[in-house]
DNA sequence: TAGCTGACTAAGCGCTTGCTCAGCATGGTG
DNA sequence: CACCATGCTGAGCAAGCGCTTAGTCAGCTA
């Protein structure tokens, strides 16, 4: 399955280390229900069951149905500011930061699919208050791209006429991946990471 | 707010010129519902409120809630593929006609943002014959530019290394824009259109 | 006028939902 | 040993769900 995303997003929410290891349990089975059947159609007795326990063991470790979609949509955007923090705050000229940041962005959507489309396509579902959360961190990833574009636009790197709707486009291609990749899709996250980075670049002009 | 694309889509369905007004009402009802708050999170009672009715009229006009959706979802996915048809087959050279597809998808799903997220995003939720039947549908909105791709490569106007992962990337951009349009968006449908036919061109290689 | 039809509603059925609570087992601490 | 905190379960509650039923009523036909 896709463990190894959980793997790397339970780490980063706060006292995991202290927190039982039901608890995990409880969240990996939540990200696998929301993902499949959309948050409003998994059941909380689908998540207890799926995590091996009574649907009353879910309300010892969090409050709510919402206050799981809630820290797994927290954990997941925070991840990907922090991936796209990384790349762009790695060496290189905007060309190379752009093509390691699409590559990981990209690659994360396929690799991390599951929690992708919980992330991206259940915003809805949240709580007024885990929402407004949320989307201060979209923005800032927002932000992020649209500052390295303007960086190689300035720089004569890139060529582009409007780079809020380049920024969109860039961004748009790395998310939808997590609607339409599969276990039977043919490309790795990596592969398909390199070809994205590589269509994105001739997309804002650069001279590869 | 989206009835134009409503009222676009009406008249394809079988026997819309004899259906009486109310069924209308109720499918307008029943696309802004699941737009705004997914299929599972709208209710019957939802439906026939917002189109002035008691819940059980729904019944007389359509089998249940789901016959619903696969109406909307049907009519959605054959009104992409004609759209794409006609693009593909009016006159001018690859580099024109993947201009006018993409400008023409594009504008689409920014303007009929409420049908469009219906139609990508609740796919999930659709029964098992109806979904055979869009999925069919589907292929064939790829099989096209899949299909405009490999010619205007093979004519030398676009340099693409891999014609599935490059006609994923253009039918990804247009979709993911029914999700994050808004009616705030300053850019009109046509507007964002053209910028992202001009895109998706130096994507393909295309000398523009 | 009588008979009929199609569109509709008020009421509500059977079932599932998110969530609660009293109580049980376990294992560490005095 | 007693004590208690922690993690969990079985049973079940109130609310809300999709959908059905019995019946109303305007409008058409003859």
């Amino acid at each position: 399955m896709t463990s190894t995303p959980m793997a790397d997003l339970w780490p980063t929410l706060p006292g995991a280390d202290t927190r039982p290891e039901a608890a995990y349990r409880l969240l990996q089975a939540a990200v696998e229900s929301f993902a499949e059947r959309g948050f409003h159609a998994t059941t909380t007795r689908d998540i207890a069951t799926a995590a091996g326990m009574s649907p009353a063991a879910l309300y010892i470790h969090y409050q709510s149905k919402a206050a799981l979609l809630a820290e797994i949509s927290r954990a997941g955007h925070a991840a990907t500011l922090a991936l796209v923090r990384d790349a762009v705050a790695g060496g290189g000229g905007p060309v190379e930061r752009m093509r390691r940041l699409v590559e990981q962005f990209t690659a994360w959507h396929a690799r991390a699919r599951t929690v992708g489309r919980v992330v991206n396509y259940e915003l809805h579902a949240l709580p007024e208050d885990a929402y407004a959360v949320v989307a201060a961190l979209r923005l800032d990833i927002e932000r992020e791209v649209s500052a390295l574009i303007e960086e190689g636009a300035a720089a004569g790197d890139f060529q582009v006429s409007e780079v809020r709707t380049a920024a969109r486009a860039v961004t748009s291609l790395g998310i939808d991946v997590s609607r339409w990749y599969t276990d039977r899709s043919t490309e790795t996250p990596e592969e398909l990471g390199r070809r994205y980075g590589e269509l994105v670049l001739r997309m804002l002009g650069a001279r590869v």
